[in-house]
DNA sequence: CTTCTCCTGCTTTTT
DNA sequence: GCAGGAGAAG
């Protein structure tokens, strides 16, 4: 059998092979589209025999190109793998623009304005045009506009009132850009579709598209789509409109229709297994994103065992919120026997800004974490400040990045000294750059004379800026980059600068300097030939514009910064348990943790208050759901100083998890770790059973092994009640165990030797549960029942099934039921979809309850049969079990044997696992490994990919690392020191050190 | 005229 | 903490 398909369900084995020349492959979280999509850039090289520089690829991450390519690499081997022109749509487009833009007229080396930039745009033309427009509705409303491909003109003619004034803006502001030389994100796209559109040629030797993700993509991306594919019209999607997530970034799930629509012989098939969560977590998902009645009804089938009930966990404030997710934690890896490590757990949550606690609670309880998503380490001052350097002697047209470094550091330049010249400039038609050099050149003078020492400064600053140009001139390959930094550096003096403005923390700010150095020398690190990925196939009959190595690199480089969405990542290799991902639920899009918490489950939160539409809010938490593997926890303070609606700052929980769905599928309190929910654990994640010796050992570091700190109904449980002593620092396990917390040690001791017993006998029925006067018997006895019942049956039924179905357009092509299913009638075919569903989950949940209400008078736990010692004994950690069982058809794992013998790949197949744990194990032996330098493989081969930017896995080669390796934490903790200040007011009592 | 200091309000999600 | 503005001090 084909190598390729190995592994591969019948549904998607039907996907990766097709022969439609249009496939759209729906498909739920955790039915392995990325895999399926990726087999069939295999296949299609293999069978069809298109070349790879004629395969076009597209994704809506970074993260999730990168992480296409190491897979790539590992199927078809690096060679092929680097020839695809595979990336962002915005990074493609970017490709095309710089080799093909001057076709439509783009003047060379355009820059990319972030979004900083086109505030500050924004908020000058605003300033200038007197409006009362605020700059951030401007900047969405304009974005919105260009999404949808509408330039000023277009708009001009729709003559309404508030949007005159905003075409207005927007023409000036598009005016500031061409200005500038710059484009902004959604003129990459724009420009590029304009290219394509007057010039289809650029694309003419395209064989085939695919498409990631895309029910995210919007009007111009599903244009570039088309313009991409247009010549030979094969298209290849995958998507899911459950998990749109993108709509407030103009995404349109209508793309989906409208793509059949134009392509009559579009089929679709449909994925319907998930081999990621276990059966609880998915029932919970699901119910949650059923109530989204416009949805047509989908199938969602588990092929792992039901698992333990998520839990919905009600705190008394942010802070215990926090708190208890360390305690979580910890009671949780202790209480599973080196099952879970710190790299398995994830904190997703609907805004960035709600970390900051989070970040807190797991700075002062020791635990490392990383907080993926947001855009921090390019935006620090320190760092925003040397890449406009960088930026402007890239493109001297670029006045936003002048005008930022004008003064940094002080060079007597103030703002009348800037107004004149900014006037000057814009009254002299030239740039800011020109009209400066042409001031202290003087060949212009500006209105009101400068003052002598502003004019020294400035020619300072040319000068530097000028010897920096002839610098990059001089150097012709990958290295400008890194080059001119630390000729800016040194010549700024620049850690004097830092030392000087920033006495107290100077040494973390020059710490993200180093490490802007280090990311910069990655350009090197690929160097040989020029880095593949940049290059596109020579087409007879369009020239391509040649370009200054050393420029280009420099640009690219600019341009990577701009368009990186995770730009940190952090030390992976401390003590080799890795550490807790905090990430935003957007960001987490694609990616599993076995144990994933939600904090903040509120009304407010999510959905978000300002969320314009609700149902993305939902599919929002069903995103964040379904990321989990086999644990889920979701939390919510019941008082939120801020946020939150109700005066007195209480809250609400969500609405999307009403009465009847917390009822049914979820349990109120952390589970409690017997020895059946481990099994069950380790099941789900493939991996070995711990012992019952293992299960043990940590008991002595936990302060309590319930999670019983809060009642059920989140509150404080009073400290001489139960043991607590809440002035005691959790950071610290080094801690003698209470007296009060030997009776847990009891309790844990009795609740595994029964455990045992019940294994052995091979019954369920004789399960003791070990119940502890704070907690609910409900709620244990429950669990007890969930982690037993319904694996046999679930087993039956995983066989994953395929549809596929042939739309004619012609025939309004809805007539099938699985097509309506997603885009027709919801009503007809819901019902039917319900009842072929396997039954086990839902219906079952009454007979839980009381079956759960019978189990509740339980004894007391029966005495130990375990020796006491066995509580303290250490077992040597033993190594996770290495591979997926054979039946799992998903996991990357199954790439492994075809990886072409020319990779270096082939020799290791233990490296590709799909759980992060694996990735991050793996990843450091092979980042250290020595001969394991593939040439072009610093980008693609390491699967570190989940968390890091391709910078930062160059990092990871360099010698320097130990400067720089902490860098994550000690950013952290420089907010610590503030935080806690102010958070003591507020606090729980929680000592700092 | 520049620089320093204090104050205010802010934060949805991403390329 | 972070950006931006206002106002006082150099």
């Amino acid at each position: 059998m084909d190598p390729i398909l190995d592994g591969l369900n019948h549904a998607q084995r039907e996907a990766v092979t097709s022969s439609a020349p249009v496939l759209q492959v729906l498909a739920p979280p955790g039915s392995g589209k990325t895999k399926t999509l990726t087999a069939r850039v295999a296949y299609l090289l293999s069978h069809h025999g298109y070349q790879p520089q004629d395969v076009i690829c597209c994704t809506f991450t970074i993260k999730a190109s990168r992480e296409m390519r190491e897979r790539l690499s590992k199927l078809i081997g690096e060679k092929l793998q680097s020839r695809l022109i595979l990336g962002t749509f915005h990074s493609i487009c970017r490709r095309y623009l710089v080799k093909y833009g001057y076709l439509i007229g783009l003047r060379k080396g355009f820059g990319i304005a972030d979004s900083d930039d086109t505030r500050a745009i924004l908020r000058r033309i605003i300033k200038r045009l007197k409006s009362t427009i605020d700059v951030r509705a401007a900047q969405g409303r304009i974005s919105k506009h260009k999404a949808h491909g509408l330039s000023p003109r277009d708009l001009s003619d729709k003559v309404k009132a508030d949007e005159v004034e905003l075409v207005e803006i927007y023409s000036a502001y598009n005016e500031a850009l061409a200005a500038a030389n710059l484009l902004d994100y959604d003129d990459l796209l724009v420009r590029c579709c304009d290219l394509l559109r007057e010039h289809p040629e650029c694309v003419s030797n395209v064989q085939t598209v695919l498409v990631d993700e895309f029910q995210d993509t919007n009007i111009i991306q599903y244009e570039l789509m088309n313009l991409f594919a247009a010549k030979h019209r094969r298209i290849t999607i995958v998507g899911d409109p459950d998990q749109s997530i993108y709509g407030f970034r103009s995404a349109e799930i209508q793309n989906l229709r409208r793509m059949q629509k134009k392509y009559s012989n579009t089929s679709v098939v449909l994925l319907e297994s998930n081999y990621r969560s276990c059966g609880s977590i998915l029932n919970s998902a699901q119910d949650v994103i059923e109530q989204d009645t416009t949805r047509p009804a989908k199938k969602l089938e588990a092929t792992h065992k039901f698992g333990t009930l998520p839990v919905l966990r009600k705190l008394p404030n942010p802070n215990a919120e926090a708190t208890w997710m360390v305690l979580e934690i910890k009671r949780s890896i202790a209480l599973t026997g080196d099952l879970l490590r710190m790299c398995d757990f994830a904190v997703l949550l609907r805004s960035a800004s709600l970390s900051t606690r989070i970040e807190s609670a797991f700075g002062r309880a020791g635990i490392p974490y990383k907080m993926v998503g947001g855009r921090k380490f390019f935006d620090r001052v320190e760092v925003k400040t040397l890449l406009n350097y960088l930026r402007v002697v890239s493109h001297s047209d670029h006045s936003d990045a002048l005008l930022n470094i004008i003064n940094v550091p002080p060079r007597r330049i103030g703002d009348e000294t800037i107004k004149q010249l900014t006037g000057g400039a814009e009254k002299a038609g030239v740039t800011l750059w020109v009209f400066i050099k042409d001031v202290i050149q003087g060949r212009r003078a500006t209105e009101k004379k400068l003052q002598k020492a502003a004019e020294l400064g400035l020619c300072a600053l040319v000068k530097l800026i000028d010897a920096s140009r002839q610098k990059l001139q001089d150097c012709a390959d990958a290295s400008a980059p890194c080059v001119l930094l630390e000729y800016i550096v040194e010549s700024l003096s620049f850690q004097e600068y830092l030392l000087k403005t920033y006495p107290l923390d100077e040494d973390g700010r020059w710490a993200n300097v180093k490490e802007l150095m280090g990311q910069a020398s990655d350009v090197v690190t690929s160097d040989g030939e020029t880095n593949p990925e940049e290059d596109l196939p020579e087409i007879e009959g369009v020239e391509q514009q040649q370009t200054h190595p050393g420029e280009e690199a420099l640009s690219r480089f600019l341009a990577n910064v701009a368009l990186a969405t995770e730009a940190q990542s952090k030390d992976e290799d401390d003590g080799g348990s890795g550490s807790v991902t905090i990430s935003t639920i957007h960001a987490a899009k694609g990616l599993e943790w076995p144990v994933v918490f939600i904090p903040a489950v509120y009304n407010g939160s999510i959905p978000h208050s300002r969320a314009e539409v609700v149902d993305e809010e939902r599919r929002l938490l069903y995103v964040a759901m379904t990321r989990a593997q086999a644990l889920l926890y979701l939390s919510l303070p019941l008082k939120q100083p801020r946020v939150g609606e109700g005066e007195d700052g209480s809250t609400s929980l969500t609405p999307f998890l009403p009465p009847r769905i917390v009822k049914s599928r979820f349990r109120l309190k952390g589970p409690q770790f017997h020895e059946q929910v481990v099994y069950g654990i380790a099941d789900t994640l493939r991996r070995a059973r711990p012992t019952a010796e293992e299960l043990c050992k940590d008991i002595a570091t936990l302060p309590s092994i319930l999670d019983d700190r809060w009642t059920s109904e989140g509150e404080e449980v009073r400290a001489e009640d139960n043991g607590w002593n809440h002035q005691q620092n959790w950071g610290d396990s080094t801690q003698e165990p209470s007296t009060k917390r030997r009776r847990y040690d009891d309790e844990r001791r009795a609740l595994t030797s029964n455990s045992i017993t019940s294994h052995k006998s091979g019954t369920s029925s004789t399960f003791m549960v070990p119940t502890t006067m704070s907690t609910g018997g409900f709620t244990s006895a429950r669990d007890y029942i969930a982690v037993q019942p319904e694996d046999s049956k679930s087993g039956a039924s995983s066989q994953a099934k395929a549809q596929v179905i042939t739309t004619s357009a012609h025939q309004d092509g809805l007539n099938q039921a699985s097509i309506s299913t997603f885009f027709g009638n919801p009503g007809v075919s819901r019902t039917k979809d319900r009842s072929s569903q396997p039954n086990f989950p839902s219906a079952k949940s009454t007979s839980h309850d009381r079956l759960a209400s019978s189990t509740k008078p339980q004894p007391q736990s029966a005495p130990s049969h375990v020796p006491v010692s066995l509580a303290s004994h250490r077992l040597q950690p033993r190594p996770l079990h290495p591979s997926r069982p054979a039946l799992e058809p998903a996991g990357p794992t199954s790439y492994t044997w075809m990886a072409a013998p020319t990779s270096s790949d082939a020799l290791k197949p233990a490296r590709m696992f799909s759980s992060p744990a694996f990735q991050n194990q793996m990843s450091e032996s092979t980042s250290k490994g020595p001969g394991e330098t593939t040439p072009a493989s610093s980008s693609s081969v390491r699967s570190k990919a989940f968390y890091t930017t391709t910078m930062d896995q160059v990092r990871q080669q360099a010698p320097t690392t130990t400067g720089r390796r902490t860098l994550g934490i000690r950013r952290s903790m420089n907010g610590w020191a503030d935080r806690m200040k102010r958070e003591k007011t507020g606090g729980q009592g929680d000592r700092m050190q």
